[in-house]
DNA sequence: CTGTTAGCGCCTTCAT
DNA sequence: ATGAAGGCGCTAACAG
C-alpha cells in the first residue's frame, strides 16, 4: 500500500462531471445569484458536491467575481485575552447578516495598522472594517488614508470605528461629552481632588475624553493640573504601575478617572493590593463586560456596543455617498460602587 | 466633473510595466520565495508598486500557489466579548511565525462548526486550528471528522484544541488530573460539602473535569450524590442563575467547584450579589486573565495557554506523521482567596 | 537572472 | 435552462 500523496480537492468541475452537467450549471446550483436551475439538475449537482466532500474554492471564486463577500475587521493590538467589546459587537452583527466574517490582528506599533490594512485589502473583501485608536498626529496617517482611498476606488466599502476625522465613513463615540458628563458626575458626588490615568500622549480616544473631562472639571470651578495627568500606553497593566506612581507623588486624591475600563481596573486592582481601595474613588469609561464580576463595582461611562456595530455595518451596505459620514454614538455615566457618595 | 466610477486595482502586470519588467520578475521581487532577482530590478518593483499603490491580490495568490499563506482559526461562539485565552495565545503564536491569522467564529450551535470549518477550507490556509469543546456523542462528528479529513487529503495541516479523541493532531490539556488535583486541594483545606457548576451533559471538557473532581472526592471518601451537580451551558450567566437554584435547594455546600473560570465568576457574582459570598468558597478552571481583577482573588487549575497554541502551531508546521499525535499540556492547582481554610 | 507560456478554480457573458 | 469560451490576477515550469 502506497502512500496516495496529497489528494487534489474536488473542484467545480468534478462536481459537475459527476452531475452530468456543465461547470456553468454547477456553479449556478451552488453559488447562483443566478436562479435558472432545473429542479433536477440542482439537487444532482448538490448530490455529487456531497459525495466530493465539495467545498467551494473562496480564493477562486473572490478571483472570478474580483470580490470576496463578507467583511473583514482589522483590529489593532489584542491585549487582554482578547476582550473586545467592538469585535463582538462586529462578530454578531455579520452574523446577522449572513456575512462571513474574518478578522485580522494587527500589532500595536502604528505601522502595524498599515501593514495589517495592506493584507485586508489583498483579501478583497467587500466591507473593510478598521478599528483602534489612531494618534492624532501619526507619521502613518497619510500610508493609512491612501492605503483605504485607493480601497474605497477598487470599490471597497471602508468603515471606522472610534477614528474620528479620517475622510471615511465612521462610527465614533462621545468621547468628549462622556469625559465632561463623569466630571460632572464625580463633583457631584462630593469629589474635589482628582487625577486621570490616560494612554498614549496624543491618542486621539484618550485625549478627547480627557480633555472633555478637564473641561467638566473647569466648568465646576476645579482646575485640574498637568501633574495630575498620568501617561501610560493605554492598557491594564500600564494603568496599574502608574497608579503607583501617582500615589508615591504624595498629593491629595480622592478620585482617579482612568480612560477606560481596562486601566480603570488596574487602578482598582492596584489599589486593592496595597490597601487604599477605600480611600480613593475609581471611574473608568467603556461599560465592558468584565466589569459585572468586579467588586467594588465600577462606576464608568456605558456605551452600547451594539449599537456601534451594527450602525458600523449599517454604514457599510447602504448606497455609497459622495461625501463620508460619521455617526456620533452617545454614552452614558453609570453611577456604581466604586464612586460612592463622600460629605465635606 | 463625471464620477469615474471604481477603478480597478492594481495588478501585478500594472506594476510590471510600469517598471519595465515582466510579470514573473515583479511576482518575484515582491512576493518571491524565490531569490534571483538583481537589486536594479527589485527596486525598481517595489517603487513602481509603492507609486501605485499595488497590494498582491491574496485571492489570486492563493489560487495560483494552490493554498493560501498563514492559519485560519476556527473557534466555536465567542460569549463574553471574546475574552478566550486560546484565541489570544494563537494570534501571538501565528504572529511570531510571521503567518498571516485569519478567525472564522462559528454559532454555538453544534452544526454551526461544521459550517465554518467549511467556509475555513475555502479559504485553503496552510493550517487550519480547530477549538471548542465537542460534545462527546454529537451527531455532527463523523461530519467534522469527513471535512477535517477532506482537507488533510488535500494537503491541508489541521489541528485540534481541547478536542481530544479525533483522528488528528490535537493539544489537550489534562482536564480530568486537574479536577482530581483540585478535589484534592479542597478537601486539604477543610472543605467537605461540594456541589460542581458544569456544562452541557456530554461536553467532554466538562465531563472530564467534573468526573477528576468527582474521583478526587471518592478517594477522600467524599460521595459526591448527582443532585450536587449542576448542568447549565458553559457560561458565565449560566453559572450565575444555577447558583441560584443550587441555593434554593438548600442542601449544605462550602464549596462550589465551577468547571471554567467564567462560570466560576458567575457564581461568585452570584453569590456576592446575594450576600452568600462569605459562606461558600469557589473554584475554578483555566486561570484566565480577567481574574487578575477579581476579588475574592479565584481558586482555580492553571493552564499554560501561550503554550498550548505554541505547541498547536509547532505541530501543525512539524512533517507529517503517519498517525495523528496528541500532546497533553498540564496545569496545576492556585489556591488563592476565594478558597481559605477552613477548621472543623 | 529574466521573459514566455501555461495553468490554478471559478464565474460570467454570449449563444443556443 | 444550459453549455462553451474567455477572463480574473498570480505563480510555476521552462527556456534562454
Amino acid at each position: 500500500m502506497t502512500d496516495p500523496g496529497p489528494v487534489r480537492a474536488a473542484r467545480l468541475a468534478d462536481v459537475a462531471r459527476l452531475a452530468g452537467v456543465s461547470a456553468a450549471t454547477a456553479s449556478r446550483a451552488l453559488n447562483g445569484s443566478d436562479r435558472g436551475v432545473r429542479e433536477a439538475n440542482r439537487a444532482k449537482v448538490l448530490e455529487a458536491a456531497r459525495s466530493l466532500g465539495y467545498t467551494t474554492n473562496i480564493a477562486a471564486q473572490a478571483v472570478a467575481r474580483g470580490r470576496a463577500r463578507g467583511v473583514t475587521l482589522v483590529v489593532k493590538g489584542m491585549p487582554d485575552d482578547f476582550a473586545n467589546p467592538i469585535t463582538a459587537g462586529v462578530v454578531s452583527a455579520a452574523e446577522r447578516r449572513g456575512l462571513p466574517f474574518t478578522l485580522i490582528s494587527a500589532g500595536t506599533d502604528p505601522a502595524d495598522l498599515v501593514e495589517a490594512v495592506s493584507l485586508a485589502r489583498g483579501h478583497r473583501p467587500e466591507i473593510l472594517v478598521i478599528t483602534g485608536g489612531r494618534a492624532s498626529h501619526d507619521a502613518t496617517i497619510p500610508a493609512l488614508v491612501e492605503a483605504l482611498r485607493h480601497y474605497e476606488e477598487e470599490g471597497g466599502r471602508v468603515v471606522l470605528i472610534s477614528q474620528e476625522g479620517l475622510p471615511f465613513d465612521t462610527v465614533a463615540y462621545a468621547n468628549r461629552r462622556g469625559g465632561y458628563d463623569m466630571a460632572n458626575a464625580l463633583v457631584g458626588l462630593g469629589y474635589r481632588n482628582f487625577a486621570v490615568i490616560s494612554g498614549m500622549k496624543h491618542g486621539r480616544t484618550q485625549r478627547d475624553r480627557t480633555e472633555g473631562f478637564v473641561a467638566g472639571l473647569a466648568d465646576n470651578g476645579i482646575e485640574l493640573s498637568a501633574d495630575r495627568i498620568l501617561i501610560g500606553d493605554f492598557s491594564r497593566d500600564a494603568a496599574y504601575a502608574l497608579t503607583g506612581e501617582l500615589l508615591r507623588r504624595n498629593i491629595e486624591v480622592d478620585a482617579v478617572f482612568a480612560v477606560n475600563d481596562s486601566m480603570a481596573l488596574g487602578v482598582l486592582t492596584f489599589l486593592r493590593d496595597t490597601g487604599d481601595a477605600r480611600r480613593v474613588a475609581v471611574a473608568g469609561f467603556d461599560d465592558i463586560k468584565a466589569l459585572r464580576d468586579v467588586t467594588p463595582s465600577l462606576t464608568t461611562v456605558h456605551l452600547p456596543w451594539d449599537q456601534v456595530a451594527e450602525e458600523a455595518l449599517a454604514m457599510a451596505v447602504a448606497p455609497r455617498h459622495d461625501t463620508p459620514r460619521t455617526t456620533i454614538i452617545e454614552g452614558h455615566v453609570i453611577v456604581r460602587e466604586s464612586t460612592p457618595p463622600i460629605a465635606h
